[in-house]
DNA sequence: AATTTGTTATGATATAAATCATTATAAATC
DNA sequence: GATTTATAATGATTTATATCATAACAAATT
């Protein structure tokens, strides 16, 4: 749903946001920028694109959580990643691919910034700044995405849980109560999507953990009481 | 080891390589990269570089064949890329990370061009047109590197094997005897690790796609009968 | 040509993972 | 508040995968 209240960028609170940080120079781009922007809301667990899609856009979101992914075979998806406050998504669009590699839904109530694509592309080759930080930014991507695929190829499924749970620390932290998915953004068949498990397995290995008295959990929120034990369980 | 004889970028066949299509511009620029350009020759099976060492390069393939890899736990390694003439490798480096993610292993008789990583970035700021074209390059890389991810979270044993078929294809082709390993680059363990499995699984699927007349095998080399049977199996 | 070394092939076995069936619990709808 | 629907928890079963032991073969060395 389209949102006309947009506010500025130079009165945002997103300090992580590429556009931020690179390319409020002046006052004629701030403004340009704030021209070619244009607001969606979105509620929990809408999709906001959907692989397959023509590529119109590049992404950040303003405030809320979101869920990247990439469509499987018989409806085993998989999670990319998973974002917040000033990040940025459909990137991977500026590749030569036409169209979207991935899908992405909201998690929690959420504004979306946009631009077109190719307002976008003329901001990068006016912003050389911009586009040599995003290439930095893709290479830690690469990087962390490298890990992950090394991990998954030798993980068991416990690791791979322990895995899945220090992703959603990583992401959207801890409450002072020390927990995690407090806002149930994430089913289980969720956590099972960032490791390539089923919903099972995942309800399982929980169980275990909680045995071990790792954590505690309470429907969808997740307890973490020691979460030193949850990192050895990754670092073999 | 250190190889004096080197040849000039503009003389280079390479064509895809992103210094000769960027920085060949002026001849005080290609004079420049031809002066700060080191090559360096590599036999069968030598180390390139280490996880884990300092980044002080960004490399590029003149020719040979490298498996760029991380190491796992219990020497259980992940290959990540399989890489030839033009390539470039070292540049997730690029990063904030200090030091090398991955490490690299020449696979054939190799010759590297080198230039030091601060001459490289001073090269990025003064051409915009390399900065922005790297930059979809990992775009680029992102979408395989996910499409992988998702591929090997959701493949069984038979499945991943055709992928890696399938990779060392993309990456090396096949010869006019529709053959693939041909040189004997990769043993049965660096098939398995493309793809996160051991040697004797891999030995043993390729015994079944050879009773299922879609390939035939003779030691390391393995001649493809049937492209598409073997296509079909990760097209699910 | 014989010996050593490394890699590949094959079958048997043990272990882990995925699936299925059922119950329990929570959330949504009326 | 009762009913429906969706999600989570648990145990039993089937299937797939990983490991082990051994044999066959190829490459390198003498």
């Amino acid at each position: 749903m389209r949102f006309n209240n947009k506010i500025n960028c130079i009165d945002c609170e997103n300090t992580n946001c590429f556009i931020k940080k690179h390319c409020l120079e002046s006052i004629e781009q701030s403004d340009n920028i704030h021209e070619n922007k244009f607001i969606n809301r979105y509620t929990k667990n809408q999709l906001i694109f959907m692989e397959g899609n023509f590529v119109d856009s590049i992404n950040f979101i303003q405030s809320g959580r979101v869920k990247v992914f990439k469509k499987g075979a018989f409806g085993k998806d998989q999670i990319i990643r998973l974002i917040s406050n000033g990040d940025i998504f459909g990137h991977r669009g500026l590749s030569d691919a036409e169209k979207f590699s991935i899908s992405a839904t909201s998690i929690t109530d959420t504004l979306i910034c946009s631009f077109d694509k190719a307002f976008f592309f003329k901001l990068l080759k006016s912003t050389p700044e911009l586009t040599y930080n995003l290439m930095l930014y893709f290479a830690n991507e690469l990087n962390q995405e490298e890990k992950k695929l090394r991990d998954l190829s030798i993980f068991n499924v416990r690791e791979k849980v322990a895995k899945a749970l220090l992703m959603m620390i990583d992401a959207y932290g801890l409450t002072k109560e020390n927990e995690i998915n407090h806002a149930h953004e994430l089913s289980r068949q969720d956590i099972a999507e960032l490791v390539g498990l089923n919903s099972n397995q995942v309800t399982k290995i929980l169980a275990d953990l909680k045995e071990d008295n790792i954590l505690e959990t309470d429907n969808k929120t997740i307890k973490i009481i020691n979460l030193n034990s949850l990192k050895e369980i990754v670092n073999i």
